[in-house]
DNA sequence: AAGGCGGGGAC
DNA sequence: GTCCCAGCCTT
């Protein structure tokens, strides 16, 4: 017998019998719009392909996963902020990184009503390190969104969670999956990697990816079918030298490992980006890295050029705080330095027009 | 469709 | 050194 990790996590799933393939065929999945938030009706026939077949990729991803799966902090909660935190903190950046940083960061803000109040400098300030500030700033936005228009609670439909700031496919759908347990499919480079490689064997667009995802989650199953996903992913089909030898879909796999990769330019692969040494990213980084560490006294004008690493470009560095200010990482103080938005710290007021923390 | 956006670990 | 990561947003 096959064991089930998915009945042991998933106190909301139903002890029920076998997996029933459901969805459209492959060749039709392209023409299957729009992306259906929740399953579609079943149909009469058979549909996937046998490489395809849910049933078939099911019972050896279980196996697998009993004993390889990571214990990973996010995955003890289903609190939908908790799991918002850890989604926007695991965007674009991997799970090593994060696991430090992610309890300390939920005992500070530990609902949508703290990070509201305390303002975006105090999340910006708890965020530094990261990279990407501003999903800092995104997340602390989401927050007072949270808070005026959805009395201090997550909703739990991913075309509500999408309409958040920083919210967007994969985010909306990882929360109504990992918090609430719906059974929809998450797409991130994981997951995209995957179906591109194994289940389909060549690139995939968004929407084929999205459904095909959608499609393979076996029902009342949706929260340890994605999690088993990301991990097979992450630690067997990866990116460079995947683990075929290792990997429980090895007799099914539409690639195998050699010749071109499938997943090359298919959805939610990533591609190459720009340098970063020297680039203005990595200015942006050292000045709001500094912010935080200079507090409320702020950075010293004449200190900006040397801070963001162009000591001979005062100008450039001009430029790139303005662009911080603009976009609300920064602001000028009246001294006429440059520190993070609001003092962080205790005892702010909550912003005008907000609703009081429960 | 393409480019900007952090930073650190793997190679 | 290069590459890439539980993506999102703007142009």
């Amino acid at each position: 017998m096959v064991t089930d990790p998915g009945l042991l996590e998933s106190g909301s799933a139903p002890a029920h019998a076998a997996v029933v393939v459901r969805g459209a065929p492959a060749e039709q999945l392209a023409r299957t719009s729009p992306v259906p938030m929740s399953r579609p009706p079943t149909p009469a026939a058979p549909v996937l392909a046998a490489p395809t077949r849910s049933e078939a990729r099911s019972a050896p991803l279980w196996s697998w996963w009993a004993t390889a799966r990571r214990a990973l902090p996010w995955r003890e909660t289903r609190d939908p902020w908790e799991v918002l935190v850890a989604e926007m903190m695991l965007t674009q950046t991997q799970v090593a990184r994060v696991v430090p940083r992610y309890r300390s960061f939920l005992e500070r803000f530990p609902d949508p009503a703290s990070a509201a109040v305390a303002g975006p400098g105090a999340v910006l300030a708890a965020w530094v390190g990261l990279g990407y500030n501003r999903r800092a700033l995104q997340l602390q936005r989401t927050a007072v969104r949270v808070v005026e228009e959805h009395g201090g609670v997550l909703p739990r439909d991913p075309s509500q969670l999408e309409r958040l700031p920083g919210v967007g496919a994969y985010l909306a759908r990882a929360v109504a999956v990992f918090a609430f347990e719906a059974d929809l499919g998450v797409v991130d480079t994981n997951v995209g990697r995957l179906l591109a490689r194994a289940v389909v064997g060549r690139p995939l667009r968004r929407r084929e990816a999205q459904v095909l995802a959608d499609q393979l989650v076996p029902r009342g199953k949706g929260w340890a079918w994605n999690q088993a996903m990301l991990d097979l992913g992450a630690l067997v089909c990866r990116r460079r030298s995947p683990h075929c030898n290792a990997c429980p879909w090895q007799a099914d796999c539409r690639w195998a490992g050699s010749g071109p990769d499938p997943a090359a330019g298919s959805f939610a692969v990533g591609a190459r980006q720009a340098p970063f040494a020297g680039s203005d990213r990595q200015g942006r980084g050292r000045l709001v890295r500094a912010a935080a560490a200079a507090g409320p006294a702020g950075i010293a004008a004449a200190d900006l050029a040397r801070v963001a690493g162009w000591p001979d470009d005062p100008t450039r560095a001009e430029r790139v705080a303005a662009g911080l200010v603009e976009e609300g990482l920064l602001a000028w103080t009246p001294a006429g330095t440059l520190a993070l938005p609001v003092p962080a710290g205790p005892g702010r007021e909550l912003p005008r027009g907000a609703s009081a923390p429960r």
